[in-house]
DNA sequence: GTGAAAGCGCTAACAC
DNA sequence: GTGTTAGCGCTTTCAC
């Protein structure tokens, strides 16, 4: 059977109290009874039930993320983020996948319900602003890397439309004209926002839209970035560039381009989003648009712990700055 | 204030212990009371809180997994198959990363001994075999993924040696003899055994081991499998395969060969080990050593919910099958 | 089939 | 500075 305080308290001959103070560092508790007690503890081998704890505080210190798929380095970087900055101030960050099932979240959420986390970070979700809402009544809860349109709840982000708009406009000043977008899922805000920001560099630049030049594909299937590469090859008129809303879709349309014999970076550029670590492993490495990860899981657990102990929750919308890198796709 | 198992008792007319009868399933209610009491919990939108459910039941039905990073796609798909077979049987995984650090590690075993989950898998540890065999004296824990010599502590991984045996002998079968291998730390137990399939399969097929053909990096920094190829390029007679004993290494090479304008999977043949997502998306594809990740999620899982009730508890070294899988990296 | 009550391990209000 | 005690929300004996 494992050591309680009880036993703390019988073998250093003092009240559980006195025990308990010691362990939340209260300062009414004399220097030699924290010693005697500190030691006892060591002796025993004492290390406290957090069930207990947790139950009278009526916080658990515990965070949870949820992310649609974990084999994405962009996720686990912002985890990573997160995770840096909850620790130093008395955090711990847990994570969990959906895998896109409305199902699992709902399961994962439970841990909200059932008080086993004080609040939770959605990397993505399947939820609509309606569920999230009603959620955010409730439960402390955030979003982050992908907002939802219509839902209250606080977001972090970059500004996906500017920061398309950047990446677009930097293949325009390398020269291009003919630029060809690979979008995602039609529903994704993310996409839409980098395709508007894509939309207005043109619009900025007098290159008028060519609607041959925009291929829908989709974030969860990558494999789609070669049917891009292949349909924009076969294109009469064919673009010079490429700007892709993920990097995933990247680095597919670059392995097509280079089985057609394509010289990516000379031939055709071609620009990711999300600089995931990937992007330095290809041959040729990816131009990308950064985002920031470290900062926007500090800045999103910042702000959600606030609101734990807050009467009037922020629920605002935070944009954090990205950042454009180039490098040999596009010929840098 | 959120609702108690009190309300739902008061509003629905019965005692709290009735409402909890009704929330385990017993089967020691009348079908009239229990459906008043499911009507009350839905109206009331109860959700039974775990803390003190947890406490009182002296288990939490959660399994940590750490993991030394989660930029890996590896580690995500293991952890992708626990949560499967986990979630099947009652149970749910949380998952961390230690970034290789003890203390973030030690801090993340916390949750075994303040009983915040009631076991733990480690894919990969800081940990000695001393330190994981006292642990696992007191706790639920088991090894996955990478072994500690040493340690008896419930594990499973592939068996390393013959892996990377069947993977050494399909190259020689393809007709190389200059096969040239790329180990890891000389302290990871993968590595080590990796390489000692790599030793057997030479000498298995008469083929002498020359040691210029070995060089030695490391998991954890993949960039060592750039300098490993240029090393091997430098080479007078030069390797016309490599084994690396993991993909990201792998990739590496191959991108520093195609700089080198070699043409990989001609040229030169460049194998794996591991089968992570990113094999599919490289030019050319990598072929690799599959790990059967949802196999062994499922099984180490599976043992380890074994050992929470059983009093002998299990420390066996299990071995989950590999598989071989051609891709264009050597030409298939 | 149901309820009263003890108690899981802990913290914090209160009394001294 | 220290101890006593109530109670966090729940499950589970035990009695009826």
């Amino acid at each position: 059977m494992s050591v309680t305080i009880k036993d703390v308290a019988r073998e250093a001959g003092v009240s559980v109290a006195t025990v308990s103070r010691v362990l939340n560092g209260s300062s009414n508790v004399s220097e030699s009874s924290a010693k005697l007690v500190r030691e006892t503890i060591e002796r025993l081998g004492y290390s406290p039930n957090f069930l207990g704890r947790n139950l009278r505080k009526r916080a658990t210190n515990v965070i949870l993320v949820t992310m649609p798929t974990s084999d994405h380095s962009l996720y686990m970087k912002i985890v990573a983020g997160m995770q840096l900055y909850a620790n130093k101030v008395g955090y711990d960050i847990i994570s969990t996948t959906t895998s896109q099932n409305t199902q699992i979240e709902d399961r994962q959420m439970n841990m909200l319900f059932n008080r086993t986390v004080d609040g939770a970070v959605l990397l993505g979700t399947t939820y609509d602003a309606d569920k999230l809402n009603s959620l955010a009544e409730n439960y402390d809860i955030a979003l982050c890397c992908e907002g939802v349109e219509g839902a209250n709840v606080l977001t972090v982000t970059v500004n996906d439309e500017l920061a398309a708009y950047d990446a677009v406009c930097t293949l325009i000043k390398k020269g291009h004209r003919k630029i060809g977008l690979i979008e995602a899922e039609k529903t994704a805000v993310s996409s839409i926002q980098r395709k508007a920001g894509y939309l207005k560099a043109l619009e900025d630049h007098n290159i008028p839209v060519n609607l041959d030049y925009i291929y829908s594909a989709s974030y969860d299937d990558p494999i789609q970035g070669e049917a891009a590469m292949e349909y924009f090859a076969s294109l009469e008129d064919k673009p010079t560039a490429i700007f892709a809303v993920s990097d995933i879709l990247a680095m597919k349309a670059i392995k097509k381009a280079s089985e057609l014999g394509l010289k990516v970076g000379s031939d055709i550029s071609i620009m990711g989003f999300d600089n995931i670590t990937m992007c330095e492993m290809m041959y040729p490495t990816v131009s990308t648009v950064e985002q920031p990860c470290v900062r926007m899981g500090k800045l999103v657990i910042q702000k959600l712990i606030d609101n734990f102990s807050s009467s009037n929750k922020d629920n605002k919308y935070y944009y954090v700055e990205h950042k454009i890198i180039l490098r040999e796709s596009t010929g840098d």
